[in-house]
DNA sequence: GGTCGCTCCGCCATG
DNA sequence: CGGAGCGACC
């Protein structure tokens, strides 16, 4: 966790880098490059000029990486102050640093490694000066920007209800993303919030982030590129100093990135670049797969290297997620292939319900417990974090230990929150989020009307809250009450920062807990929760036990630290599928594989064939986790907002080969004719085909669509809600069309070219005329 | 000023 | 269904 600072001011190179006297191949011998094959060899001693390395999943490319670094090392081409690498998970930087050490025998001292944030941040600090900010400026977390922003809006008289600044939010990382400042934003682009005055807000937002010292995640970025853009001094330095310059999952890297990427290889160009276009799952925050497609045009004679032997998963899991992922356009292609024989087909099942489908996968996961397979081996894959709760309740109730990885982050709890607001005031008063958010924290009868006013007089006199605090208590600016409040609240902080001089940072947050209140607060709670909020408190002080300095502490909290939940003892993982990227397990559970849930709608309406097949590469990264067994599962229905849906099957389930598919079904013959529709399923011809299908009819799920359609009808035209009510139902009579447009489960999309009652004949794109129950196709 | 209870809205993912 | 936000009431 703790990881070995690294300072550009305090950096020297070595007197002169380390120059290999016979060539790379000296290191052919080593150790370290015995057992690899023939392209991961030829990517590892590739050290000089660019180089990309399209890495399949499983193929190797962990293990790639850290070996060519480590030869870098170990050939004397670069020291380890010289390596810039470059990951996109915390999780991966730290792997990376550990298996290099472990490769070299020590550890890796001044080398740059970690996510584009974190190093950003660290070379950004020294010379933050340049960008408007001083060195010890504090990084914002979406919450916080997002409050910062509710305030901007008010004061602009925009309703937070009509334009919510969550919204807004989202367009500005957008753009910074996109490496675009404010003054760079088109007119059109700001149009996309509040009837044009999005430019106005993004730029007032910034020069308030300015006067707070303070930038969001995005500035990280942002600041980088216009530091390295405006500053040659500056730009060359950090050129000279990375000789060498590696990054992972370059498929993920957005405009911002690219752009100072390149700026930053430009000098010695020895960049390699690391990726699979099959795994770009970021486009929703700005990930450009471009970067990687355009790769040898960018970087004139550049290498390409491609890694195809998966070492992971069985030819069955292989050839269905290959399967699955032909369908998209514009790949770069590669074919992967293994040598592990045998093994189960992917098991594609379908259930009743989310409840059902929770059940059978715990029953399973017992199954394979008492197989003695670990834990640790079996993983939950969902696609959304709300997906997420069945299981865990699930889980609960059997006894099965369970881990959710990547879920709220630490820092991003309340109690959390609350305390490290209090050490931020201790070392910079004038933070006014923070003071504004313990103001009132625990309750000291100081509440929004008191906040007001003290908020109209810090404006008045141009000072912080804080400072304003100050003014209050002296010329008694307020009624005795909260004059009284504010001064005892400022006496603790004076004598905290007194503290701060003498105490260790662990000491002075227990102090700070006890004497604020928080704790009692939380014991005072009888939430059940409260008791996790204590202990969560606990671990904080435990963590900070680490640090020296405040600053030091905060930048770990907000970049690096994870939630440790469940760490150590032998557990089933539960996770979102982005958050899977880069892990495996013997056994991999793929649940709510249903259309609008998987394909997201939300991704398909907003970004079309692309949205879509960023959901397909979603589901190709999903399947390839597994080593030896995937469990598809999908719900006929699902409860979704307090309201039952009925659901089709996803349409990647049909995109899975047979070949490498058992499907099956959970449902009872009992259940199957209660339903009573044993009969009509019949005479199409589908029923002898499977028998996971037994739910009568599906509706088309555009349920999700019109709502919000509906909502954005009634908000643009002023009208109160009614249309709301009653959600388009569709009907399940023969209301489709000749030539309409339709969507089989079974075969796929077709056009209908005759209706007789309610038979409709489909002439399929990929498949015979066939002549099928209106019931069982949808509109797509 | 605090608290209770109602209404509205959302569930796509991250550093 | 559950959390956030708001208004009515204590």
């Amino acid at each position: 966790m703790n990881q070995d600072p690294f300072s550009m001011d305090n950096y020297t190179p070595p007197r002169e880098a380390p120059k290999p006297t016979v060539g790379v191949s000296a290191g052919a011998d080593a150790p370290y490059l015995t057992g690899l094959n023939p392209e991961q060899k030829q990517a590892v001693e590739s050290l000089d000029g660019p180089l990309l390395v399209l890495a399949g999943a499983g193929t190797g490319k962990t293990r790639v990486l850290t070996t060519r670094l480590t030869h870098l090392l170990t050939t004397g081409k670069a020291a380890p102050g010289e390596v810039l690498a470059l990951t996109f998970t915390n999780k991966a930087a730290q792997e990376m640093q550990e298996r290099v050490s472990r490769m070299i025998g020590r550890p890796t001292g001044h080398m740059a490694v970690g996510t584009f944030h974190s190093i950003a941040a660290r070379l950004l600090r020294p010379h933050a000066t340049l960008v408007g900010l001083s060195a010890d400026f504090t990084i914002l977390d979406s919450d916080d920007q997002i409050r910062l922003l509710k305030h901007i809006l008010k004061e602009q008289n925009i309703d937070n209800k009509e334009h919510p600044a969550k919204n807004m939010a989202g367009l500005i990382d957008m753009w910074k993303n996109k490496a675009l400042t404010p003054d760079k934003v088109s007119k059109d682009d700001a149009f996309h919030f509040a009837d044009g005055k999005g430019k106005k807000i993004y730029d007032i937002y910034q020069r308030r982030l300015l006067t707070l010292n303070a930038c969001d995640f995005g500035d990280l970025l942002l600041h980088m590129l216009t530091l390295l853009q405006k500053n040659p001094d500056v730009l060359a330095q950090y050129q000279n100093r990375f000789r060498y310059i590696m990054v992972d999952e370059y498929q993920d890297t957005n405009t911002v990135q690219y752009l100072w990427l390149r700026l930053l290889a430009q000098k010695h160009k020895n960049i390699c670049c690391v990726g699979d276009d099959d795994q770009s799952i970021y486009g929703w925050r700005g990930a450009e797969v471009g970067n990687i497609l355009k790769f040898e045009q960018d970087f004139p004679g550049a290498k390409t290297v491609r890694l195809e032997q998966n070492y992971r998963s069985t030819a069955h899991i292989l050839g269905a997620a290959s399967g699955l992922i032909s369908t998209n356009t514009g790949r770069l292609g590669k074919t992967l292939w293994t040598d592990i024989d045998g093994g189960d087909k992917v098991s594609v099942m379908g259930v009743w319900d989310g409840r059902e489908e929770a059940r059978i996968v715990g029953e399973e996961i017992e199954a394979q417990q008492r197989k003695k397979v670990p834990l640790s081996e079996m993983a939950v894959l969902v696609r959304a974090g709300s997906q997420m709760r069945a299981f865990e309740d699930n889980f609960l109730s059997l006894g099965l230990p369970y881990r959710v990885i990547g879920g709220p982050r630490f820092y991003e709890r309340q109690e959390i929150r609350d305390a490290l607001a209090y050490l931020k005031i201790i070392a910079q008063p004038k933070f006014d989020p923070a003071f504004e958010r313990i103001i009132n924290v625990p309750k000291r009868g100081f509440g929004a009307t008191s906040l007001q006013k003290l908020h109209i007089i810090a404006r008045d006199k141009n000072i912080p809250l804080y400072t304003a605090a100050e003014e209050v208590i002296e010329h008694s600016l307020m009624p005795s009450k909260p004059c009284a409040t504010l001064n005892s609240l400022l006496a603790m902080f004076e004598k905290w920062r007194e503290q701060a001089q003498t105490l260790k940072l662990d000491q002075l947050m227990d102090e700070i807990l006890e004497t604020s209140g928080l704790i009692e607060m939380w014991k005072a709670d009888k939430d059940i929760k409260a008791e996790g909020r204590i202990e969560n408190l606990q671990e904080l002080v435990r963590a900070m036990g680490e640090y020296e300095t405040l600053d030091e502490f905060l930048e770990h909290i907000s970049l690096v630290m994870e939630n440790s939940q469940g760490a150590g003892a032998d557990s089933v993982s539960i996770m979102t599928l982005h958050g899977s990227k880069g892990l495996e397990f013997d056994l991999v559970f793929l649940p709510g594989w249903e259309e609008t849930m998987f394909p997201s709608h939300k991704s398909i309406d907003e970004k079309g064939l692309s949205g879509l097949e960023e959901e397909r590469r979603l589901a190709y990264v999903g399947l390839t986790r597994a080593k030896k067994k995937a469990h598809v599962l999908y719900a006929g229905s699902r409860l979704v907002f307090g309201q039952w849906l009925t659901l089709l099957p996803s349409r990647f389930i049909n995109e899975l080969p047979d070949e490498h598919c058992e499907r099956t079904s959970a449902l009872t013959t009992q259940t199957y004719e209660q339903q009573g529709i044993g009969e009509a399923g019949a005479d199409t011809g589908y029923a002898e085909k499977t028998t996971s299908k037994p739910w009568a009819s599906y509706y088309n799920p555009s349920w999700k669509k019109s709502h919000t359609e509906t909502r954005q009808t009634r908000i643009a035209k002023g009208k109160p809600r009614q249309a709301r009510k009653k959600p388009s139902k569709q009907t399940a009579t023969s209301s489709y069309a000749i030539g309409e447009r339709v969507f089989h489960e079974k075969f796929g999309y077709g056009i209908v070219e005759d209706i007789e009652g309610d038979v409709l004949e489909i002439k399929f794109d990929n498949s015979d005329n066939k002549k099928i129950v209106d019931d069982y196709v949808s509109r797509p």
